[in-house]
DNA sequence: ACCTGCATGTTACTAGCGGTAACACTAGCT
DNA sequence: AGCTAGTGTTACCGCTAGTAACATGCAGGT
């Protein structure tokens, strides 16, 4: 039998694969999204042709390297959510979770948020809609799922739930991004914001002084 | 005096402009945002080196032609926004004019959201949290200018009209491509379930039996 | 010993990209 | 005439993603 033989130069090969990725993960902690692929295979010391065979092609291997990161956040994330506290408390916690993984490491996370974006071939598909970041998607629906088992929203729960799934998802996205790029406030005070505006502040503000019709 | 000749020959090149600007919209209209500068300036009947004599480089052309969709969309927005109705009417005015845009045109709408993106040279600067899409800072900044102006939200108003601003459209901007996507309801339904959203209907429902410490 | 198969690695190449230098032509002003 | 300014070209650079072809080292079978 060659099993024995095959489930050896699976590991060596699964063993390399790690070690590349970690090549890759380095440079693109250093050159942002931008790392090209000729600049990883210098990193992990081979050349390119061999980061090809490994991944098939860029794409390829941005994809396994943001299913790492991804998945270490959802998880930080998924225990936030999953915490037994009230609601607003791990509202809170989740986006302070979240808002803290994209300020301690901004590049990580830049190359989460612009992955594909090659330069010429490929890409295609296209079809409007499909290029959403898989890392918005993921979370979204995570958070709809949680959402849809814990919260009571009567009729149509699971659709309503998927809807604010990604639209939370959305919002503290963006607001994380205009916070890191602007500094405005804390992380505390942007956490209590956001959670202020979930829980119907907006609805609930009376018109200013001076207001429309004049 | 050579008023009158340089107003001739800056009407003949502003005039240009807006033919090559055209031109390239036909092409991003067609290709996507992945239209090339010699397809570009292929359309336009021309050949490359023109273009870069009027927009600079890539960025400088991908910005002016941003900046047109940009503002034609931030005017229906200001429009809906500005009404003379109820907030939460206006909200939902809001809502519905963004995605019947992004709707009707996604080529233009997978464009201006993700529109640097080049491939090799330039782009330095970087720094976390500038490569935010223009369209998105601006539509947040307009937000929050509108919510400043009309909401009483006591002191640090400023502040917090922000934040929601840009957490607003970031709600909008994900539901709607997530939307755009898998089409799983009605615009109309959308815009409610997510006007729900911000009136605090996820703070106001109940847990659901089965809960958590079981 | 020898040959076969396979994974790993290389060099050298293609095609296309953004961007630029150098040159040709036309128009109007002095 | 001559000078300047704008429009246009061809031909090139350096870079990218991706590939073909060739070399090497290590199993196992005969």
């Amino acid at each position: 039998m060659d099993t024995t033989q095959r489930t050896d130069q699976q590991r060596s090969a699964d063993r390399r694969r790690r070690e590349l990725l970690e090549a890759a993960d380095r440079v693109v902690l250093r050159d942002g999204p931008q790392a090209s692929m000729n600049a990883i295979a210098a990193e992990a010391g081979i050349t390119k042709p061999i980061l090809y065979r490994h991944f098939g092609d860029k794409g390829g291997l941005y994809a396994a390297l943001a299913t790492r990161h991804t998945d270490a956040l959802l998880a930080s994330l998924r225990a936030a959510l999953d915490a037994p506290a009230e609601r607003r408390e791990r509202v809170e916690a989740t986006l302070d979770t979240y808002l803290a993984a994209i300020e301690a490491r901004p590049q990580v996370y830049r190359f989460l948020m612009h992955p594909a974006e090659g330069g010429q071939t490929a890409d295609q598909g296209f079809e409007a809609g499909k290029h959403s970041i898989p890392l918005l998607r993921r979370m979204g629906e995570e958070l709809a799922q949680v959402i849809e088992e814990r919260v009571d929203l009567g009729p149509n729960s699971q659709q309503l739930a998927r809807v604010w799934g990604h639209g939370i998802v959305g919002m503290m996205h963006a607001a994380g991004d205009w916070w890191l790029g602007e500094r405005p406030c804390s992380r505390a005070e942007l956490v209590r914001s956001l959670a202020d505006l979930l829980w119907g502040r907006l609805a609930a503000a009376g018109d200013k002084a001076g207001g429309p019709g004049f």
